[in-house]
DNA sequence: CGTGGCCTTGAAGAATCTCAAATAATGTGG
DNA sequence: CCACATTATTTGAGATTCTTCAAGGCCACG
């Protein structure tokens, strides 16, 4: 299991423009029409920061809650899930980080991780040093980067409140579908036919729901011909009926 | 009601450090235990811009979810309630703002508010014109200073998630009452006897319940002897058993 | 003193959860 | 390469919890 404190021997440190590494993996692949204004941004962060891509396999835990923070993560390829422990060794899925998401953004102002980053499929990451790249960047470009980032992720995270909040499994499921889509769009893939990396027990954590629930309304879905469901592989068969489905009800 | 975009004709126009201003309203108010390090930055911000006051009515709608983004608000005194329009006119309640918080931070990236801020009592925020601010920001202070602001905030949301995820109607009760307790005595207040702001349909629709089962709740609570409870006067007899409460379940 | 908003409480109904069992898929070790 | 252990998924049925619908009370305000 990987820590987040230390960068482990066997990643290859690789220093070049914080800016390129920027536009190729973490901001460039983010959901392309919120964010048009920071893939090209008016000022440009810090170069000649000292970044480190690091592999994460299948079920290794990036960072751990409650760890030191040091670094940021870029996902570079892969997903990952972020969990929070709650008591009793039940755990509450937060998020499922996929290329070009940034790891770590809620751990800034208390210094340690408020969440655990797993990876669910064998992935790569790059990894940011913080306080490096605050203190190397002379103009304000930086964290001005990272606010931005920041607010997108807050909207984001509203969002997700929204999901938790009344609404049926129906809409719950669906909603979920659809953000994956998109996140499979915004990503160069299918948005109607792909992979879920995450289990149904995942799945039901991250919606507020039981495992079973999840499946049962997979199922649901699948009988009523709204979409294909093979095990993990989803083909969605009608994007309009699931927007409706999550918007209906309530 | 007011509007987000424009500072209305009768709200006084008073120059002075913005420093001064962070010291003794926004930021020094904020839960002082996880907060030491903001409440005495190392870097100061920006001096010298122009700040507005603005007193906000019971009721009013300080900014409109979807409009134009221009200020942050410090919140000097009162209470706000944050919502989003769901479909079919249902709001969703995403948190309660008090004295010292930061309203708007959401908005920075789309330029565009995320959600609606109301008045649940008569209260004062202080605006700051973001990108004045941002701007006349010589170092880069002022962002890093938004940006612990906002990972702070993206801690909040995520805990606030944890609340809406699984748990039982009491183990969410329970959880609002805490924080609201934990509120209040980072303001000065005593942690087990306050008035609560907001109305049974906003307690429920925060926490994702309806108003009765909130009404319900409270009155199993009260019934068992763990808390007083007369209208929006609540008196906590125990703070240690709604933290079992709280805790075990899930 | 009437009106409207807010709160409480009851009872029936609906939805999800829990418990349980069977099946399928995956990985391990011999 | 196969048998076995483990994990993931599906489906059923009963139990539980919450919601819905409804009615009545309390309180502030005009």
């Amino acid at each position: 299991v990987l820590q987040g404190q230390q960068v482990p021997a066997v990643a290859r440190v690789i220093p070049f423009p914080l800016r390129e590494e920027a536009r190729r993996t973490a901001w460039k692949l983010r959901d392309p029409p919120v964010n048009a204004s920071v893939v090209e941004p008016a000022t440009s962060p810090a170069d000649d920061v000292a970044l480190t891509r690091r592999p994460v396999k299948l079920g290794a835990t990036l960072f751990h809650e409650g760890s030191r923070f040091h670094f940021l993560y870029a996902v570079r390829q892969g997903t990952f899930k972020s969990v929070l422990v709650l008591r009793a060794g039940r755990d509450q899925v937060t998020q499922f980080p996929m290329a070009g998401d940034l790891l770590g953004l809620d751990a800034i102002e208390r210094g340690r991780h408020a969440s655990s980053a797993v990876a669910l499929e064998d992935s790569e990451v790059c990894a940011i040093p913080f306080e490096a790249v605050q203190a190397q960047s002379p103009q304000p470009a930086w964290s001005a980067y990272l606010c931005r980032l920041m607010s997108q992720e807050l909207a984001r995270s509203t969002h997700h409140m929204l999901m938790l909040a009344k609404p049926s499994s129906e809409a719950r499921v669906a909603m979920f579908l659809l953000e994956l889509s998109s996140a499979m769009q915004a990503r160069g893939y299918s948005a109607t036919e792909f992979h879920m990396r995450m289990t149904r027990a995942e799945i039901g954590s991250y919606v507020g729901l039981t495992l079973e629930t999840v499946s049962r309304t997979l199922s649901a879905f699948q009988r009523r011909g709204w979409v294909g469901v093979e095990k993990r592989h989803i083909t969605i068969k009608s994007l309009r009926i699931l927007r409706d489905i999550r918007d209906e009800d309530n």
